[in-house]
RNA sequence: GGGCGAUUAGCUCAGUUGGUUAGAGCGCCGCCCUUACAAGGCGGAUGUCGGGGGUUCGAGUCCCUCAUCGCCCA
């Protein structure tokens, strides 16, 4: 380090660009290693980022941009401030949308029965209607394939963009390293109790032949019709009660009629039984509070199961189990043993395998026929689960599944976690609301089994019996140092893989784990979690997680979940919550409605500064609308700091504190203090936008008045000393001005710094509000404030006589209060001389107001 | 149905705990080749702060209410 260079050392180009320095500088934070994590810095000397890991079989799109900036912003701020910052980079390459990728990409899907087939070649022309069924260790081949391709994009996404990254610190939600943690953090459940399986009804997706967990889901109106069904009641087969239904084709699942238990109409008929149309099965009918006496006739059809309330009803007045919907959707084939008539046979034979959209139309056919319904069908609309990433409703079949606890059935858990939240630190506050609302409303435990092929597997067998089957209660569970496994492939200890799926032998759990049961472990995959307890005493736990607000409900919640079951302690202090790019239209922007705009592009037409620059405008949890014009004004800004700096470097300026001794300089030094301590307070609050708001307010009033009015003085025009005081000023000014703005411009501010001082400006300490105000010697700052307005008023006049700035002033009275007067006599000499004012007096005023009087223009 | 947020200039948005005449940029209009910057600079015009009511000496800011939009949860 040799300090600052002096004019002659200087390494300033004739004409600064921002042509190539994005290149120019990336490459040499990557060779002088700046954002590289010093592991030897002790927990409160680092400054730890869980960050977000971009599921990479997504489309790069602007919002990435957008949100990604604000977290180097803050991540570049507090290096600044001496922090170690450990920013890791993961991709999100685990589950669904890569499995889809890959089956569109290469035309294949994955047949878990079939053979493994070495050096497989996908099918040269992909055809998505008749895809290749292949193995699934082929599949996870493709899977792996693919999703390198897509880091690889990625990382040079966020290498031209700027991001203070530690490429050293990378991993993939799918690597041997997160399929290692995942599956540990899960037998720590296990071991304690947290996870566990269960046979139970489950939200079921038909496509994709896979249990959904109440995170997944999202209601979407669908029209749909009650019919009104006529039971009649087995005491008497001529009086009836009337239901009315949206989903007729579940009659044979049928297993009670439920009313509220203070509705007068029913309540006669409660403890009798009355008997299904076409099916002939006694049901009985019973008392509920959820039963809505508003709803269709007030009393409800309760079948195996035909929404999440059947599922409530099922439980508490334990009713039977009557499923007829197998996994892939369709009606159940076997006759089930609780339809016995003959007549009641050849119904179910009707809709036996059929689709439920067509048992649906089957049974009211029948229903019709047998005048069992009464009108005709009433049309309504009406929410319907969905998988998020499906289009088919979703079915409840019973199935097993493993769970871990979460509070959805353990009120003292639930509170525990609730009061999680509110430890938590949200930026913005606000958004801790969407956290308590979700908690508070969870009604079942986190579903973590998934039955997919590109995930982490659950690393555990079964015993199987004497006559081969599994025996869900004898788990086997294998030792945490020979993970990660796949009991696919591997046999658990002592038995060898000839006693696979042999009677008295095991099988592997089929199943691979939620991506979120991976996701929600980011802080131990990045930190070393029991890999590298060093590392992870130095990191854990993080200081900032930072996370789009949709994904509080999931991610967020389910990482403090894991947390507080293993560690009993927040994963994160911070978290820092970003909204959405909106289109100009102020909708969301996706890929579906074709207003996706590609990142590179606009870092080529406008420079990776000047998109961060728009990106930092957007305030922490607001939704930003897409703006070009942001850009543009982010370039304009990135051209004038070059521009700026090569004047303010053409002096001789040094860091010669002492020579500070004009009026304005003292004054301009005090408004900047005040500038700093304002930026830094709003970044430990997170509200990078409004640190750069402050900044650039700042840095357009010190161009366009104060550079203006000391140019003649720095020029020496007022003699040597006088010139000094203004050199330094600009000096001090300008490397706090190139502080100010580097989280944000991490390249133009760099170029700059590289002219004039050594390493790198992001590794340099913030700037000091202390240590500058002390340079101000307790200047009044109103002083930059009035001259300012002062000299807007002389250029005003000159502007109005359509004349130039240059233009001579013959003479000017500035009016203004006795204190204002007091302040600008100090100012005077350089007011002259950037007003080209000949003679200047003041009068006294209640405010400022200069009268000029412009010399005759000479011909 | 419950909750959260938003509504300020033609556009995009600031406006900290209530306090002079409500700000910025873009766009618009006018001027200026000025030796850091013409891909620039300087100046100008533009507002029922969504509507209504209230508290207060004083409300864009606090309270109530309505409307519209967005999101989260049922």
């Amino acid at each position: 380090m040799t300090g600052p260079r002096t004019p002659a050392n200087l390494t300033m180009p004739e004409k600064p660009s921002l042509d190539g320095i994005e290149d120019r500088w990336a490459r040499f934070w990557d060779e002088q290693g700046s954002y590289t994590f010093d592991r030897s810095s002790t927990r409160d000397q680092v400054f730890s980022i869980d960050t977000p890991p971009p599921t990479v079989s997504g489309s790069l799109h602007v919002g990435h941009v957008f949100s990604y900036t604000h977290t180097d912003c803050m991540a570049r701020y507090k290096r600044m401030r001496g922090f170690e910052v450990f920013y890791p980079m993961g991709w999100d390459d685990n589950g669904l949308p890569t499995e889809r990728r890959v089956q569109n990409f290469y035309g294949v899907r994955c047949d878990p029965s079939l053979a493994y087939i070495p050096d497989f070649q996908p099918p040269a022309e992909p055809d998505a209607k008749r895809q290749v069924p292949i193995s699934r260790r082929n599949f996870i081949e493709l899977c792996e394939q693919l999703t390198l391709e897509d880091e690889v994009v990625f990382e040079q996404l966020w290498r031209r963009l700027g991001l203070s990254i530690d490429w050293s610190q990378t991993y993939q939600t799918i690597g041997h390293n997160s399929q290692r943690v995942s599956q540990l953090a899960f037998l720590r459940n296990l071991k304690r109790g947290e996870a566990y399986q269960a046979e139970a009804p489950t939200l079921w997706d038909v496509t994709f032949r896979t249990a959904v967990a109440q995170a997944e889901l999202e209601d979407r109106e669908r029209p749909g019709a009650y019919h009104r069904i006529g039971f009649p009641t087995t005491a008497d087969t001529d009086t009836k009660v009337f239901i009315e239904t949206t989903r007729p084709e579940l009659l044979a699942a049928c297993v009670a009629l439920v009313a509220h238990p203070d509705d007068a109409r029913y309540q006669p008929l409660f403890g009798t039984t009355v008997t299904t149309p076409l099916f002939g099965v006694d049901v009985p009918v019973m008392a509920h509070a959820l039963a809505d006496p508003e709803k269709g006739s007030g009393i409800a059809m309760v079948c195996t199961f035909g929404d999440l309330t059947d599922v409530i009803w099922w439980r508490e007045l334990q009713l039977q189990t009557r499923p007829i919907i197998g996994w892939d959707g369709r009606i159940i084939a076997d006759i089930p043993d609780w339809v016995t008539e003959d007549s009641a046979k050849a119904h179910y034979t009707a809709i036996a395998g059929a689709t439920s959209h067509t048992a649906k139309e089957r049974v009211v056919a029948m229903l019709r026929e047998g005048e069992h319904l009464i009108g005709e069908p009433r049309e309504i609309t009406h929410p319907v689960k969905f998988f998020e990433k499906g289009d088919k409703p979703l079915e409840i079949v019973t199935t097993r599944q493993w769970y871990i606890t979460n509070g959805g059935r353990d009120a003292e858990l639930r509170d525990a976690l609730v009061a999680r939240g509110s430890e938590l630190q949200w930026h913005p506050a606000h958004m801790k609301v969407r956290y308590e609302n979700w908690v508070e409303g969870l009604n079942g435990d986190w579903l973590i089994s998934r039955q997919r092929f590109f995930g982490v597997p659950i690393p555990l067998w079964y015993r199987l019996d004497d006559e081969g089957n599994p025996i869900y209660s004898e788990v086997l569970i294998p030792e945490e140092s020979l993970l990660p496994l796949d009991p696919s492939t591997d046999a658990p200890a002592g038995f060898t893989n000839d006693q696979r799926d042999q009677p008295g032998g095991f099988i592997g759990d089929p199943d691979v784990m939620d991506t979120w049961a991976t996701s929600s472990l980011t802080p131990q995959i990045a930190g070393g979690w029991e890999r590298d307890p060093d590392l992870w005493d130095r990191v854990a736990p993080m200081d900032v997680r930072p996370q789009a607000h949709e994904i509080i409900r999931t991610w967020l919640f389910s990482t403090v979940v894991r947390s507080h079951l293993e560690d009993d302690r927040l994963p994160f202090k911070h978290a820092a919550i970003s909204g959405w790019i909106l289109d100009p239209d102020r909708k969301k922007m996706s890929k579906s409605k074709g207003n996706v705009v590609t990142p590179m592009g606009l870092l080529d037409e406008y420079s990776a500064d000047a998109v961060r620059y728009w990106a930092a405008s957007g305030r922490p949890g607001t939704d930003t609308a897409f703006d070009v014009g942001q850009m543009k004004i982010g370039r304009r800004l990135a051209i004038k700091i070059l521009n700026a700096s090569k004047f303010v470097l053409g002096f001789d300026a040094g860091f010669n504190d002492s020579a500070i001794t004009a009026d304005l300089d003292r004054a301009l030094l005090a408004q900047l203090a005040g500038v700093v301590q304002q930026a830094t307070a709003a970044f430990e609050d997170f509200n990078y936008a409004r640190a750069l708001e402050i900044t650039e307010a700042f840095f357009w009033n010190f161009t366009d008045d104060y550079v203006e009015l000391v140019k003649e003085r720095a020029y020496g025009g007022q003699g040597e000393a006088q010139a000094a005081s203004a050199k330094a000023t600009l000096a001090i000014t300008l490397e706090a001005v190139l502080k100010l703005f580097a989280p944000f411009l991490p390249f133009v501010t760099e170029e700059v710094w590289s002219w004039w001082q050594d390493g790198s400006i992001h590794r340099s300490p913030w700037p000091d509000a202390h240590r500058i105000s002390s340079l101000s010697q307790g200047a009044d700052p109103a002083l930059i404030g009035e001259i300012a307005n002062a000299l807007s008023q002389v250029r005003k006049a000159k502007s109005e006589a359509k004349v130039s700035m240059r233009a001579v002033v013959e003479s000017a009275t500035i009016a203004a209060t006795d204190s204002q007067v007091a302040r600008l006599q100090g100012a005077m000499a350089d007011f002259k001389a950037a007003g080209s004012i000949a003679e200047l007096s003041f009068s006294s005023g209640e405010r400022i107001e200069v009268s000029v009087v412009l010399a005759p223009i000479s011909v």
